[in-house]
DNA sequence: GAGTTTGAAACT
DNA sequence: CAGTTTCAAACTC
């Protein structure tokens, strides 16, 4: 950090007290500046000096002689309860001052704000032609120690006060760029009109974790409780990670904004769930409101593109609604970079929309609604109850808790072991009250209470970050693929790992040191050219000297893009003119083991699979996988089928734009009253109206 | 799964 | 900015 201009240092001193820098301002006066914690004069340069405090910000200060014995300690911070009066009190006994005021002085006002007089003027509050110092106070800042101040020309950057959820861009993964992980990202829902009868209504909103079945209030006619089941134990006020894929684990809180509700309702019954669709609208029976969305990677696009879920403020859906729960997001750097998950003040509720995990055990994927005894919940050990009625609690579990309640349902014959019931429709519950249970598996679907779409659940490779194996970097450093990513790590194998929420003021300090290294460093290192968006370059280029870039260890190869004139390769084999050999190439190595497979081939694509349709066309699959990763201008584009239109057209906005269009589809036809099966046609059409209409556009539209 | 290779990141 | 070291992933056996 700059010193006030004209400053310069004097003298460094230390005391029992600590270490100062004194400093002369323009007019002659000397002023000490404390530094912080373990703080250390380094380096003394020919033009300044430079100052590092402890907590790593360094003050850098023009050096104009090293003279002197001054640096009388004017020393003034007066507490902010009592800043509020101008005061010209010097009262640290210092011989250079007085008690008039006309030395320099260093107040902290009201605000916190660290004031220097320079002018030697009496020290009045906030007056005209005193500096301004910005501190931060020490609740904000770690290891700051009460009456230290940090002197900052600036104010302490915002996402260090202020948590704000604004994520690092993560660079894009190349499985990413390839379309073919499964992704979940967020939806904005669209206005869902209230069943009439909703004002007043009572609600709670469910919380959710990649891995778990949530959902809350309790069933339309039984008395048991449900459960909620987070990867984590959590609670009311307890941080909740949500690994949210391509914005890396998200933190949220669940806080009580309101007294329980009474009575909520949420998912209220279930109807027969149908295979082989697409998403999950789940709708308050009373309220109107449609609460979860549950895509699944397999259905919609058929490559594995999974649909996004998002957030929305409550306040523009359903303004009635009385919020019990809301969720905060955990900022992990702010960034200008844009991102879909806006930033959400700490008390604005929020709109949570739950996913619906995959049961894992059954053959068929199911839904799961679990309901327990109130003995049995107070036999989980690890659960979080949140509050609620006796008659409507809400529990959250471990995220391997059903299993558990699984093994329980078949081992044991206490009094906890719960009634199994398997219905059509999968949905099991854990009751020994038959009426919850028939509350759950009734096949009646009442006024859309349960819409589901898909009976494809998220699986975990939904949620699939690719663990980091990280031992000495403690995760804060590039090194790590969770931190370069922006993300927290989740479900990593590294040890002593700093990149989480426990210890995010070291991480705070990672980013910002790895953006002072790098101001790019997060963001995409493959980009696009100016004149040709279809045309990926990685940004800095490579150095690959042994493995000829065609191997993973090249950042080109791994993205998918050949070498460019960025790159200061030795070897080179990852260029356009040897596309054909390299994509080939690049097609069988990792055609087998390569979750990308599912959309350039494999047993079961439906684009190029050997099951495909299209196999009968006399192109070769490796022709076209070698296509789909070449730039041939003399390639037929035409004859490819999705699989290169994909990569341009069916991008997250895309997706997102078409399932807002399913979901206001939904909506109407829960205005509509009309049945199930109409709806899910209905929605079913739009989505191929959809479709069409990116099909229509992307022939038209080459770029 | 252990050991080696590799190249980006970090450091000097 | 160049050279070296560190690091974790990719790769091999």
């Amino acid at each position: 950090k700059i010193a006030p201009k004209g400053t310069t240092v004097i003298q460094k001193k230390s005391s029992q007290s600590g270490k100062y820098v004194i400093i002369q301002n323009t007019n002659g006066n000397q002023i000490p500046i404390k530094l912080l914690g373990n703080n250390t004069i380094t380096n003394t340069r020919n033009a300044y000096q430079v100052v590092k405090t402890g907590d790593g910000n360094v003050i850098k200060l023009n050096k104009t002689s090293t003279a002197g014995t001054g640096g009388t300690i004017v020393k003034k911070i007066i507490p902010a309860s009592v800043a509020g009066t101008p005061t010209n009190n010097n009262s640290n006994n210092n011989s250079n001052n007085n008690n008039n005021g006309t030395k320099t002085k260093i107040i902290v006002n009201k605000s916190g704000n660290l004031l220097i007089n320079p002018m030697n003027k009496p020290a009045v509050y906030l007056p005209s032609g005193n500096v301004k110092i910005n501190i931060s106070s020490t609740q904000q800042i770690s290891g700051v120690e009460p009456n230290q101040v940090i002197i900052k020309n600036k104010p302490i950057s915002p996402q260090i006060q202020q948590k704000q959820p604004v994520k690092i861009l993560p660079a894009p993964s190349s499985a990413v760029a390839a379309g073919t992980v499964t992704k979940l990202k967020s939806i904005q829902r669209t206005n869902l009109s209230p069943i009439p009868g909703s004002s007043g209504q009572t609600q709670k909103r469910i919380m959710f974790s990649g891995k778990s079945i949530i959902t809350k209030g309790n069933l339309s006619s039984g008395t048991n409780q449900k459960i909620l089941k987070l990867a984590n134990q959590t609670g009311q006020g307890q941080i909740q990670q949500l690994n949210v894929p391509g914005k890396g684990m998200q933190y949220v809180r669940l806080m009580s904004t309101t007294k329980p509700a009474t009575d909520s309702k949420i998912i209220t019954a279930a109807s027969t769930i149908p295979s082989g669709n697409s998403k999950y609208v789940v709708q308050n029976k009373t309220g109107g409101q449609t609460y979860v969305v549950q895509s699944n990677a397999g259905n919609l696009t058929k490559n594995n593109m999974s649909i996004p879920v998002k957030q929305e403020p409550i306040s523009s859906i359903q303004p009635k609604v009385q919020q019990t729960y809301i969720r905060k997001q955990v900022p992990i750097v702010k960034n200008e970079s844009t991102s879909s998950v806006s930033p959400v003040a700490i008390n604005q509720p929020t709109k949570l929309i739950a996913v619906v995990k995959k049961d894992e055990c059954g053959a068929t994927e199911s839904a799961k609604i679990t309901a327990l005894t109130t003995s049995q919940l107070n036999q989980l050990q690890g659960a979080t109850i949140l509050p609620g009625t006796n008659k409507t609690k809400i529990v959250m579990l471990p995220s391997d808790y059903l299993q558990q309640l699984e093994k329980i349902s078949n081992t044991s014959n206490t009094s906890i072991t719960p009634t199994t019931t398997t219905t059509n429709s999968n949905i099991t519950t854990l009751s020994s009250a038959p009426a919850a249970s028939s509350s759950i598996t009734t096949p009646q679907l009442n006024n859309f209470d349960l819409g589901v779409l898909s009976q494809n659940s998220i699986d975990d490779s939904a949620y699939k970050k690719r663990p980091c194996n990280c031992t000495k970097s403690q995760c804060l450093k590039l090194y790590c693929d969770c931190f370069a990513n922006g993300e927290f790590c989740y479900n990593c194998n590294c040890k002593d790992c700093f990149n989480n929420l426990e210890n995010e003021d070291e991480r705070q300090k990672a980013i910002r040191a790895t953006l002072e290294r790098n101001p790019s460093a997060f963001k995409p290192k493959i980009g696009t050219t100016k004149t040709d968006e279809a045309l990926r370059q990685h940004i800095k280029g490579c150095s690959c000297k042994r493995s000829g870039c065609l191997k993973n260890y090249c950042e080109c190869y791994e993205g998918k893009i050949a070498c460019s004139n960025n790159c200061k390769c030795i070897g080179c084999r990852n260029t356009e003119d040897e596309g054909h050999k390299f994509s080939a190439e690049y097609v069988m190595q990792s055609a087998d083991n390569d979750s990308n497979s599912a959309i350039i081939g494999g047993q079961n694509s439906s684009i190029i699979g050997e099951n495909s349709q299209i196999t009968g066309l006399d192109i070769s699959v490796n022709k076209l996988k070698r296509a789909a990763n070449d730039e041939d201008e003399n390639f037929d584009q035409t004859l490819l089928p999705a699989t290169k239109q994909s990569y341009s057209f069916m991008t997250p906005d895309v997706i997102e734009a078409t399932v807002q269009c399913m979901i206001a589809q939904a909506d109407e036809c829960q205005k509509r009253g009309v049945s199930v099966r109409t709806a899910e046609k209905m929605i079913l059409e739009e989505f191929g109206r959809c479709l069409i209409e990116i099909i229509d556009f992307s022939t038209k539209n080459e770029n």
